[in-house]
DNA sequence: ACCGATGAGTTGATATATCAACCAGCTCGT
DNA sequence: ACGAGCTGGTTGATATATCAACTCATCGGT
């Protein structure tokens, strides 16, 4: 009486995972929010700015690598500049920068192993050696379809 | 310099698994808003709902079966209700119903093929049959463990 | 030089999710 | 009977996500 289209087993599957899903991203979000103080929003415009040696990115870059709308990453930026963790700057020829703070930094480096500890606990270690790389697999197939499958944009 | 603790093997898996998701569950809201005007929670009660044949449900209950929040719940129903989705119902005795109305069986009925045909074509489609059972595979063995790890309340 | 298009960034409105506090009634042990 | 604690439900505050509209440069062509 509801998706139809899909049979039991695909149904089964597509169930299954967007439960899982659900509650993942839901504990992830709360042990960060719990343990650091950061959403997941947070920690990963975190990850994303120390990848740069001097922590810093382009707003265009940074939204393009996180695949987030504009308006989102900016949002998210005021956020995250009024507790302190990023700063803006404006380049002069109209290009605006974050930065990472020593708090950032310092925020990330705290939260990191607890982080990953947490990642590794809910996600690696229910999983057999295999079926991780058929999670990998099967990630990058959807990945690779849904790039395709219309939005080139953002 | 990041989620030490996890291989590049496990971290791959566990970004793009990560990015995917992300991706996924924006495209799906998107099909669903713009195409049916629902949001994927609107969908999800309302298929939740068409369960029971009178489509009626006691809140507690929903609220366990979707495993969510109290009061998420209830805001969404709130929602809901000024939609002339589903109607509140106060039985005697301290408790709370939520019945599907006439138009939130329709939205549901209208929007069913449509939202498993994207399904489909975002997530079946991509994979091999091989594919589509390993991921409800693992998917349940990540909730097991969920479930297993803390928070039984809800 | 000008106009229109595009792109980066901003803003505000709205929808959604999360959290903590609260308000019944119920139940249970004393 | 009474108070402590529990459960179901409600409320409001806040954080987050999404959307549309707007500004302001810049660029290309004429």
């Amino acid at each position: 009486m509801e998706e139809r289209g899909l049979d039991d087993r695909e149904l089964h599957a597509w169930r299954s995972f967007f439960r899982m899903q659900e509650v993942l991203r839901g504990r992830i979000e709360q042990q960060l929010q719990a343990a650091n103080g950061l959403s997941n929003a947070d920690y990963t415009v975190l990850v994303a700015l120390a990848d740069d040696p001097a922590g810093r990115a382009r707003l265009v870059e940074l939204g393009r690598f996180l695949g987030w709308e504009k308006s989102r990453l900016h949002h998210q930026l005021t956020r995250m500049c009024k507790r302190g963790l990023v700063r803006r700057e404006s380049a002069a020829t109209r290009a605006m920068f974050v930065v990472l703070t020593p708090e950032g930094r310092d925020a990330l480096e705290k939260a990191a192993p607890c982080h990953a500890a947490h990642v590794r606990r809910l996600t690696i270690d229910p999983l057999t050696d295999e079926q991780i790389d058929q999670l990998a697999e099967i990630s990058t197939a959807i990945l690779a379809n849904l790039e395709a499958d219309q939005q080139p944009s953002r």
